[in-house]
DNA sequence: AAGGTCATCAACCGCCTTGCC
DNA sequence: AGGCAAGGCGGTTGATGACCT
């Protein structure tokens, strides 16, 4: 049972790519561009797997490739963003032309943490090393969780005591979650119909930085009074003017277009789409350009 | 010279996401 | 809405070469 092959695995080459392979691999994508990775052996006459031929033409065989040594701006750009992104590769990627996912994984996982760790630099947490470790033997406040991390709180009412468990990722083991604090609500059932009628809730939300003061949502009830900041539900969770903003006067733009290009983005608050680049002064909250998905 | 160890990186594997029907 | 196929991604493996004893 389960998941069906992506190919034929028992007439397929496996291991290093032949020159012949490569040569024929290249041809047929010059002649019929990129298209399905599936059918394309086939009709390229190559034994391989689809995803082992896309893998090759990617990493490899693209002519825009760039080949070679990184560069120490290449070096410190992977570490700026895997700082902001961790191991999300085809992201770092993206912003490094000529450069793959592949070849940043391997580079990072044989030269930079190991640069990393002799700058005294924890490679997963980026902090220094000391500190990292110190910060495994005590626990850090709520403050501190919610400053430096993201956590995830649940609401459980598995058991017959409804609670609120807080979790963050492990120093320990990076992925893994931690539970850093739980708070349980005595019942009295006449007032708490909640269990009762939603038996499997379990909400899971999300807090993270960076929670910018939205300048743009004061004041917008009634002009020139001081009044108290509404926002609508999208506001709250974050898309602040965006499309589905309903809160403002005027409908914003998203910040970047559809496209991230970064065209008629209205940064009234200074930050942009994730919170990262500070207009006026042209800082950045990360310490680096904005961001575009790939 | 031979054997062992380590570093590097190409390639694979399996899971997740996305798009289509 | 659900199922399926294909693409994409990140973690891991294994072959190879360099270096050391």
């Amino acid at each position: 049972m389960g998941r069906s092959p992506c190919c034929e695995k028992a007439h397929t080459n496996k291991g290093a790519w032949t020159k012949e392979e490569d040569e024929r691999l290249i041809a047929y994508i010059k002649a019929h561009g990129e298209g399905c990775w599936r059918s394309l052996p086939k009709a390229a006459g190559l034994l391989r797997c689809g995803k082992s031929c896309r893998l090759r033409w990617i990493n490899y065989l693209r002519p825009d490739l760039k080949r070679g040594n990184f560069t120490e701006e290449e070096d410190e750009l992977i570490i700026k963003l895997h700082s902001l992104l961790g191991n999300k590769w085809s992201l770092i990627a993206g912003r490094l032309p000529g450069r793959t996912d592949n070849e940043i994984k391997n580079y990072w996982n044989t030269h930079i943490r190991r640069k990393l760790i002799n700058r005294g630099i924890d490679p997963t947490t980026h902090r220094p090393i000391q500190e990292s470790s110190a910060s495994q033997d005590s626990k850090p406040t709520h403050l501190e969780a919610i400053t430096s991390n993201t956590i995830n709180i649940s609401f459980a009412s598995s058991s017959s005591t409804p609670k609120v468990e807080i979790f963050q990722e492990s120093t320990s083991f990076p992925g893994k979650q931690e539970k850093i604090s739980m708070v349980t609500f005595k019942e009295e059932k006449d007032e708490c119909p909640v269990e009762e009628n939603f038996p499997d809730l379990n909400l899971e939300l999300r807090i993270s930085l960076p929670d910018v003061v939205d300048h743009r949502h004061q004041g917008l009830v009634g002009e020139g009074k001081t009044t108290t900041p509404r926002r609508c539900f999208k506001c709250s969770l974050g898309t602040i003017n965006g499309m589905e903003c309903r809160c403002g006067r005027m409908r914003c733009d998203v910040v970047g277009g559809r496209n991230g290009s970064g065209k008629g983005s209205d940064m009234s608050n200074g930050f942009d789409f994730l919170g990262l680049a500070k207009k006026e002064t042209n800082t950045c909250l990360f310490g680096f350009r904005s961001l575009e998905m790939k």
